[in-house]
DNA sequence: CTAATATCATACTATTAGTTCGATTTAATG
DNA sequence: CATTAAATCGAACTAATAGTATGATATTAG
């Protein structure tokens, strides 16, 4: 067998165990999913998964990986596609929530990990990679910002990196705290977790808006 | 032995207890922390604890109510002696980092516990007290707001507790992150943590600002 | 002194991440 | 086809740890 084939039999291997975990995670959550519980699921046995991962948390981290990868094409192409910086701030925080939506799981940590310190990072590769495509959509966002300033949506004199990182910091968890809250948001403030989500959008829209 | 004398013993064994756990849980982390490791620091026998504490995430979810009460009593107390809404902000979210500084460990579950979903609350008692004083910071934090109108720093026509929360939920993240990415934060923006902070307060008092 | 209560030590169960290793299967290659 | 190397299997094993059970011992109230 040629070393590309090999090295696609590697990777559907992989995709298979990836897909299988992360389903069992959402039907029983991660702690609760073991690693037999993957092994028997995805059909291989439990050694053959060490082959692939070498820890539950290194398939944790594989699974993030992906999303994060996601979640850069998703802003990415809301930035290209946008007519001005304003219509693609709100259709970024839209994004946002509907990543949340769908991966309920792993959205703190696809949020939380743009540009994490970089601490025994070295030794992980994927851990790295994660690192790295952090930093992309960080500078997306930062190019995005200039386009802001350029369209005169942004003050010329605003802190770009500082800013782009304390309003990501906030949109990820005002878009966790809108679903952990979801019913007391609905007793208390007789809103539906999309209206609240918009009100803050809103708000944090004027954190950084021109003045 | 009367009834009072017998209480006082148990809050007592329950104090220790609590101070010796997060004692070692600062020291080598909570995950690290076994129940044996907190019985023999504590010496008490490990039944012992489990007559005073049900689980280890009881024991955890004290020490969060324990810190909850003090934030409470900072938010009361900058509330009661700010000479204005702004002033009181910016205390507040100084006094905030402060937390952090002192209870790394906790800080997310202080900030996040505000007025959690009303699940499986009504079983646990000290789940339902945490609630409670969550309830109560946000009460606070209205109240606060209510000021800010009154001293027109804030628009009469703002969403008192939307902007409650989302500030809320902003300004928790924001003092996690800062202090998870402070050498990136370092290095891509030549910024001292708290430099980074007071920037991205000033960006959330825009927020909620009258415009 | 007696009875109730609190504490203790010890051993136990159950769960689960991760390891080991020899057996078996698969497939490339001559 | 036969040889060989790589991949996979399975099953038993280790180590760690939350939580339980139990019977003995100590303390204290009345």
């Amino acid at each position: 067998m040629g070393k590309k084939k090999r090295e696609i039999l590697v990777q559907f291997n992989k995709k298979i165990i990836l897909e299988t975990a992360e389903k069992l995670f959402l039907e029983k959550g991660i702690k609760q999913t073991t690693m037999d519980d993957i092994s028997k699921a995805a059909d291989y046995s439990k050694s053959t998964i060490y082959v692939y991962f070498k820890s539950k948390e290194e398939i944790y981290n594989h699974i993030i990986y992906d999303h994060m990868c996601e979640l850069r094409d998703v802003t990415n192409q809301c930035i290209k596609e946008a007519t001005n910086f304003e219509e693609c701030y709100y259709t970024i925080c839209n994004k946002l929530f509907l990543l949340y939506e769908q991966y309920p799981l792993y959205f703190s940590s696809i949020m939380g990990n743009i540009s994490i310190d970089e601490k025994a990072l070295a030794e992980n590769e994927i851990l790295q990679q994660i690192y790295d495509i952090g930093e992309e959509i960080a500078n997306s966002m930062t190019l995005l910002f200039e386009r802001g300033i350029s369209e005169n949506y942004l003050s010329s004199d605003i802190s770009i990196l500082p800013s782009v990182f304390t309003l990501w910091a906030s949109l990820g968890s005002l878009i966790t705290m809108s679903n952990e809250k979801e019913s007391y948001i609905l007793k208390r403030m007789n809103m539906k977790k999309s209206e609240f989500l918009q009100h803050g959008f809103q708000m944090l829209f004027h954190s950084i808006k021109r003045r």
